[in-house]
DNA sequence: TTGAAAGCGCTAACAC
DNA sequence: GTGTTAGCGCTTTCAA
């Protein structure tokens, strides 16, 4: 079966293509009785305008991309980009367009397949995340006007740059509230120093972090390896003197969770610890040790950039450029 | 910065577009000065086709669908398909293609994505997971010549399907026989009854392993639910009238694992068990359980199917229209 | 309200 | 070898 064309469907309506494409458009400037018998052969025929043809004309693809960073390990980690994905898919199809993943992959002539698509105008909007948004990079969505949207904070120094993240600092606080609620009062939090300087979003759940432990009156006691887990316990010493023994343990990341998993493995101080990290991932409950979480909303994530993205694209009036997700605490 | 087109390169090369475009495509019929000249103004203007007009008057789009179902909870639960995704990617790029991912979502005016994507023509070529080839949506890709590889064994009963799967025969196999050379003489294998019967690669799996153990001159032994461990534990009966105690479980599939391992949270017969299942994922060994693992190599999967479907696209002949890709048991 | 025709950026058949 | 021209399927002026 071969596609109709607009033309063919005139044909047979005994219109010209254009009132077709008045049809199509919605136009209101066409007679109720024409609108009628165009659409009764569109129907008949099962008609689909070719959209690439359209694209053509309207210099648009109904299309919106979103880069995947092939270099971020946590994509792989855990579900959290699909989950994000899953959000913007739903707004994108919503708003019928259709979805361009591409990882960040180095194409033959040496052209990234994020340059490509961005040069090449294959889509209308772009959504990638922070750790993709370099200078390089920005200034290319600048150049080609390509609207998009980043996921994660934007630490770029530019102004403007639309984004939607989770509220890490809220996150940090109420999963250190949560702990100190169920009795803990020495608590850890595990930040690697340089994912800390990298990572806007480790120095954010650090600050949470602090924040509650010093309205709570206690300790802040940040750890920069899962060997300074051994000090702390066993330096019998130290407790003797007086020092609460540590009874919980924030991980920042879920890497950092599994290397003290990891290193837990040739020790055991864990059973000891009440351990805690952010972003619930499917199989925790079958792991070792019970794991407490701050339930994180990626699909809203998701749906939130993606509706900013549309609403850049279309040149919305005063469009909000960045939002933060609260996040609460997993009920399990 | 707007867009140059074919024209005006032509102009600035001296030349017409017919010429820029022959250059564009390499073919013979030029000099090999002209050439040069149009390349170099090309160059010098960071000249770029637009693919949408191209794909118009080539009618072709330049990219490869893959449709992800989404209520297939295995691809949630683990990195199954992202690194198939991985795979395809590859070879996508590889041959100047974009990647457009869709889930099979429901879109407005009743139409899924797929139905949209394949009767739009938006793609040259569409992979799919066996999950999401019935009766319909075959169909539907023979009505509108669209070219395919199924991800999975096929299941519909037609002929001349391509398919790429992993050999869930051998992986049967060679899992069980991995478990014997370990020493297990009594290995039980959890196979859900309904999933096996609507799950081909169930019964492949069950089939690997029956013919090992019969091999092996050992007795098939399976059980439907995590409840018949309980039984085949402690019915002291048995085992004192000689029956071996088992020491081994295979799961069939992650989520099996699961369950096993839920259920293990009221009892606590596992630590005596060797536990087994197919396609490893990251964080299992954090798990309580050491887990035997036979190792999938689903990137190859990805390629193969990719290789495939651009082996079809170019309609090559004689293409290798199924492909069981072979498995080995993990280092760890 | 409708039709005719030009044009979106590119390819390809046909001339020269 | 290169230019001319007619499409690819659709939108959008401009007339009628």
């Amino acid at each position: 079966m071969e596609k109709l064309t607009i033309q063919q469907i005139a044909d047979l309506a005994g219109v010209n293509k254009a009132t077709v494409s008045r049809v199509l458009n919605g136009s209101s400037s066409i007679s109720e009785k024409t609108r009628q018998k165009v659409e009764k052969i569109m129907k008949q025929y099962n008609y689909v305008p070719n959209s690439i043809a359209r694209g053509l004309a309207f210099k648009k693809t109904f299309t919106v991309g979103f880069c995947f960073d092939y270099t971020d390990k946590r994509a792989y980690a855990n579900p959290f980009f699909y989950k994000v994905l899953q959000g913007i898919e739903e707004i994108v199809y919503q708003n019928d367009h259709l979805f361009l993943m591409m990882s960040d992959h180095r194409l033959k002539k040496s052209k990234s397949t994020f340059e490509r698509v961005v040069v090449d105008h294959r889509v209308d909007g772009l959504i990638i995340p922070n750790t993709l948004l370099n200078e390089q990079n920005y200034n290319l969505l600048l150049k080609h006007k390509m609207p998009y949207v980043v996921s994660g904070e934007n630490m770029l120094p530019k102004e403007g740059v639309p984004w939607v993240d989770i509220d890490n600092v809220q996150a940090g606080r109420i999963l250190t509230e949560h702990l100190i609620d169920l009795g803990c009062r020495h608590i850890l939090i595990y930040a690697d120093k340089s994912a800390a300087e990298r990572d806007k979003f480790i120095t954010d759940r650090l600050k949470g972090y602090s924040e509650a432990i010093s309205k709570a009156g206690l300790e802040v006691n940040v750890i920069h390896s899962p060997e300074d887990l051994k000090a702390v316990n066993q330096e019998g010493d130290e407790r003797s003197e007086g020092l609460p023994e540590p009874d919980a343990l924030i991980c920042c990341t879920h890497e950092q969770l599994f290397e003290v998993l990891d290193w837990e493995l040739g020790h055991s101080v864990l059973s000891q610890l009440a351990l805690a990290t952010f972003d619930n991932f499917p199989i925790s409950r079958y792991m070792k040790y019970p794991i407490h979480f701050v339930e994180i909303d990626l699909e809203m994530m998701g749906k939130q950039a993606a509706q900013m993205l549309f609403a850049l694209m279309n040149k919305e009036e005063s469009v909000v450029r960045s939002i933060s997700i609260q996040t609460r605490i997993g009920s399990k």
